[in-house]
DNA sequence: AAGTGGTTCAACCGCCGACAT
DNA sequence: GATGTCGGCGGTTGAACCACT
């Protein structure tokens, strides 16, 4: 019964303003899709190929919009998407492309083949977020940039490399962050809304490879990084706690 | 077992630019 | 040039799921 009047409020629901253009006496239907709908839209794409997304609407006989076909499509059905967690280096991807187009996520998109670009926005809207959150910085914070420089992405590029036979030359990673130690990254294209950040160029403190060497990153649990940047008079410090799934924590 | 709060992600929405008329 | 239509983009929402109490 419940099933039943949520089906029956959205097929009624209102639409948006271009949607209302685009309906016309019928009643288009939102929400989920079904197996069925999902079925006819990828049968109809099969003989008369993607495109002219209101017209395919119309024609193949879908109770959607233009919209929600291409919509769904685009993110769900196309069958060269990949789906499930993001790799290692697909997350090291990410990282360094949002340095360089900011929250461009179609742009992004187009450099991890196989994957969309609302699953990249959701990944960096909880995922990426919630690193921010547990740090208790701005995700568009000076603070939370250097984190990810100099924590997150040597942490990523090490699990890549353990992850693959040693002198692999098809791992496809950039050496620039196939090593552990502060990552150069170009902030130069506007990673940052706010501008508050100018284009620096990073360097490691001097003797922060000897820490790191000394202590293998790890020690009981717990990270020291120093970084200094370009101007700076003097390197800041952060403790840093790695929690099991992976997240960081900043200790007190 | 039930309630509650947090997280995830598919789907929706408003806006904008390109293009056709 | 003005207007209408369409597709694409990025932000937001909300249902489903999960973890915790």
């Amino acid at each position: 019964m419940l099933m039943d009047l949520k089906t029956l409020e959205a097929i009624n629901n209102v639409v948006s303003c271009q949607d209302k253009k685009e309906e016309t006496n019928i009643r288009v239907r939102r929400g989920a899709w079904s197996f069925e709908e999902d079925s006819i839209l990828i049968n109809y794409i099969a003989i008369h190929g993607e495109g002219q997304w209101s017209h395919l609407a119309r024609n193949a006989g879908l109770n959607r919009t233009g919209r929600s076909c291409r919509m769904r499509w685009k993110n769900y059905l196309q069958p060269n998407i990949r789906r499930g967690n993001f790799t290692p280096e697909e997350q090291v991807r990410i990282l360094e492309l949002h340095c360089h187009y900011g929250n461009r996520w179609s742009k992004i998109a187009q450099h991890l083949p196989k994957r969309t670009d609302n699953e990249i926005k959701n990944y960096w809207r909880t995922r990426v977020r919630k690193q921010a959150k547990l740090l208790k910085c701005d995700i568009n914070s000076f603070e939370f940039r250097e984190f990810i420089r100099t924590m997150w992405l040597p942490i990523l590029s090490e699990q890549i490399r353990a992850s693959k036979p040693h002198g692999d030359p098809a791992n496809g990673v950039d050496d620039t962050i196939n090593r552990p130690g502060p990552v150069n990254m170009d902030y130069s294209a506007g990673w940052c809304g706010d501008g508050l950040l100018e284009p620096v160029e990073a360097h490691p403190v001097s003797g922060m490879e000897e820490l790191s060497k000394n202590s293998g990153w790890l020690d009981d649990d717990v990270f020291r990084v120093g970084y200094g940047l370009h101007g700076f008079e003097s390197p800041e410090w952060f403790n840093y706690k790695e929690l099991s799934d992976g997240y960081f924590w900043l200790s007190p």
